[in-house]
DNA sequence: CGATATCTTGAGGAATCTCAATACTAGTGG
DNA sequence: CCACTAGTATTGAGATTCCTCAAGATATCG
């Protein structure tokens, strides 16, 4: 049973045949690894993908499925999670647009990833992708740079779940949403914050009740504001940043 | 001032001239990187290889280095860290002989490394190694599985951090530190834990007391026992397995 | 507009931390 | 070879942060 449906037009095809990708248009190409190749060389990426919409609720893949496909988030959010047998979970990432999904040492996937809201991919079958970076080594160094970097952000957040009390992190948490909405080129500043507390709580490694409450000193300490829609001011991001720790 | 002394003769040398490369007679070759390259292709590494050697309470480079380097353990351990501006550190990972050390997405090493006891590593320009590998894909795709699998690993950590108990946490390392020195072909049972308390404690997430009160627990409990010289024997690996969790 | 999920707030409890004293270990010099 | 020292580890008692359990408030969606 398929855990998602392949939407043929999540992602343009057309003039798949007369040789102009689907790629050449996306938003986010430059963004994401796709942005190592020429503009000539698209047309091999748009052969092996096929686009893809998942409802929240749903699921992308889940911990120990085969690893048989790569992804690109297009549009919406992804978490990523490992679950303990007794049912405690850890959130290890959340993913935007532009975000590569799927790389697996192992024949299998290491974690679950499912849309937090209606989200859209780029699906690549592994082996497709990999016979596609033995032809284009500029993507392939790409593909190391980005696990370098999510190495980098795996750190982080190893400090952050270590060493960082409830206020850091939660602090952490807003600036770094804040940052990665920028680099996106959305708005940076009333930071949209589409996860729920039980998502915000597993990621940070707290319980909800300790999220809402730290919202709410935060709030009343004068640094964010709660807006509607999942919305939030950070109005002291000096103090805001200082409190987060680096 | 440099950090540490480059010891020639660390990794012999020896047949350079003659073609053979020290690399060839290296017993951790095959469980690093370099052993994607075949016998013949030894040479080029060699070429560009330094031998370093390093003692406890020196430091390999520090966070905010200019990462001009990346390196392979070839004997001892090796702690990577971060710190927070008020000194509290986490500790992101100890590494061992074959390990691989220095991939940095940006122009600065993003934690400090450190060896815990006497260390040697094998030291490449990191310009160099970037050369080598445009001829050697196989050693790309090599570095890349291998990064996939540390993100792989750190994902583990966030879940050890997040979500497990102190009782979980040391139960998991001891496993894990067992696991990696079978991979090793080293002793996995009785371990050997060369780290202090200090260095497992801002590994876990915990303070030196309650590592220290954690072990007193699970060799009450039966489950190790703690031999002199940092040995430690798992009496009942099932048991401790189950309390790890994964 | 009702039903259901999500969020907030409160009170009490538990795990871990802090501070402090003591014990052990390894290395050094007599 | 032993005594000394400095670092490291253990143990105890009390403090603190965060968690658990529970109730009420708010938001979301058909």
């Amino acid at each position: 049973m398929p855990r998602y449906n392949i939407v043929p037009n999540a992602v343009p095809r057309v003039d798949r045949e007369g040789g102009v990708s689907p790629c050449a248009a996306c938003p986010i190409r430059e963004i994401a690894v796709c942005g190592a190749l020429q503009s000539d060389e698209l047309g091999a990426l748009a052969e092996i993908l096929d686009g893809i919409a998942v409802e929240a609720g749903s699921a992308i893949f889940y911990e120990g499925d085969p690893a048989r496909h790569v992804f690109n988030v297009t549009t919406g959010a992804v978490r990523l999670s490992r679950l303990l047998p007794d049912g405690r979970r850890q959130i290890t990432g959340f993913l935007f647009p532009g975000d590569f999904l799927g790389l697996a040492y192992d024949e299998t996937y290491t974690y679950t990833a499912e849309p937090i809201e209606r989200s859209a991919l780029c699906r690549f079958p592994r082996a497709s992708f990999e016979t596609l970076l033995d032809g284009h080594p500029r993507m392939e160094r790409r593909l190391l740079g980005l696990a370098s970097n999510e190495l980098a952000t795996a750190q982080d957040q190893m400090v952050l779940l270590g060493r960082k009390t409830a206020r850091e992190k939660l602090a952490s948490f807003l600036i770094t949403l804040s940052r990665r909405a920028e680099r996106r080129g959305q708005g940076a500043n009333p930071v949209h914050v589409p996860m729920t507390r039980t998502d915000i709580a597993d990621y940070l490694g707290l319980t909800i009740e300790t999220v809402s409450r730290t919202f709410t000193a935060l709030r009343k300490a004068g640094l964010i504001e709660q807006l509607p829609d999942h919305a939030v001011r950070l109005t002291d991001s000096e103090d805001l940043l200082a409190i987060a720790g680096d």
